[in-house]
DNA sequence: GCGACAG
DNA sequence: ATCTTGTCGC
């Protein structure tokens, strides 16, 4: 069985359908067409994809440095293009191609659900839940645990559901967002800790805030390392400003409802002698042992 | 060789 | 995120 096109993969069908025969494009340029440069090797990748199914185009895309694919060769030198070794001449290079809003929407999506955040003091916290998603393919197992202050786990919630969208460097939550939200959605618990950063990002909006946001829930961001920031002793700053933390190697920081130092404080109280608080500990081992038995 | 980009 | 080897115990 093999997976579905994504969301982007589908985009970047579109903008490539768009490249005239015997002329080419770079990857660069295509993610750039789709709203953003970060998206480059979510754009590779996609072209390997698009490749394998022989989507007509995929051909027409080389590398910044101009080399084009071994494969591509024949058929590009086929519609007149000239190739000294395996690089394109400069001269059949297009920038003109189909744009596609796709990214700046997600921007924008970003954008409006920030005026949404609510920074303030937590209230009691009993217990703590964390949320992680393990892949097998484009399947996502999202997995939720929850634990009292003595570390007991309470409840757990595991669900499997398709990954709809790839990986992109400041968009991580239009890939985990779904199944995170699935298996949070069916516990209970006081504030939630997310393996992603909150308010360590770019928009101000990293997946935690995102799924505060939608759950309504004090959130917690907790990422293994950093997308934004410069750390000064145990804090992180974002041009200049105090947004997080840096505990026992995660970052920390804000996703809704919750202060800034709130959320180092609940950090440390669910923190073991581990890389991360131990809920995501958990739900890590967790939705990594349901991708393992099922697919 | 450099730099990199949460998961 | 996932991909990998060899090794150990059952
Ligand atoms: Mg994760």
């Amino acid at each position: 069985m093999s997976e579905d096109l994504s969301v982007l993969d589908r985009e970047v069908a579109s903008v490539i359908s768009s490249i005239p025969r015997g002329k080419v494009t770079t990857i660069k340029t295509i993610a750039e067409s789709l709203g953003d440069k970060r998206a480059t090797l979510a754009v590779f990748l996609s072209l390997k994809k698009l490749k394998n199914r022989g989507i007509e185009g995929w051909h027409r895309v080389v590398r910044e440095n101009l080399q084009a694919d071994p494969d591509a060769i024949p058929l590009l030198k086929a519609e007149g293009v000239t190739i000294r070794g395996n690089a394109v001449d400069r001269s059949f290079i297009t920038g003109r191609v189909r744009k596609s809003a796709i990214l700046l929407r997600m921007r924008y999506a970003q954008r409006m659900m920030r005026d949404s955040l609510v920074l303030k003091e937590v209230g009691d916290v009993r217990t703590a839940a964390g949320v992680d998603v393990a892949y097998v393919g484009d399947v996502a197992f999202g997995a939720c645990v929850v634990m009292d202050r003595n570390f007991n786990v309470v409840e757990k919630s595991v669900v499997k559901v398709k990954a709809l969208f790839p990986y992109i460097p400041t968009y991580l939550a239009f890939r985990e967002f779904r199944p995170m939200y699935l298996a949070a959605r069916r516990c209970e618990f006081d504030v939630l800790f997310v393996d992603g950063h909150g308010l360590l990002h770019p928009e101000l909006f990293g997946e935690a805030c995102h799924l505060g946001v939608a759950l309504r829930k004090p959130t917690i961001g907790a990422a293994k390392s950093l997308l934004v920031g410069e750390i000064y002793g145990n804090k992180v700053f974002v041009n200049g400003i105090h947004l997080g933390w840096v505990l026992g190697g995660s970052y920390i920081s804000p996703g809704n409802m919750i202060s800034i130092d709130d959320s180092l404080k609940i950090s440390k109280m669910f923190l073991l002698n581990r890389s991360q608080p131990e809920p995501l500990i958990l739900a890590h081992m967790e939705s990594k042992m349901a991708s393992t038995k099922q697919s």
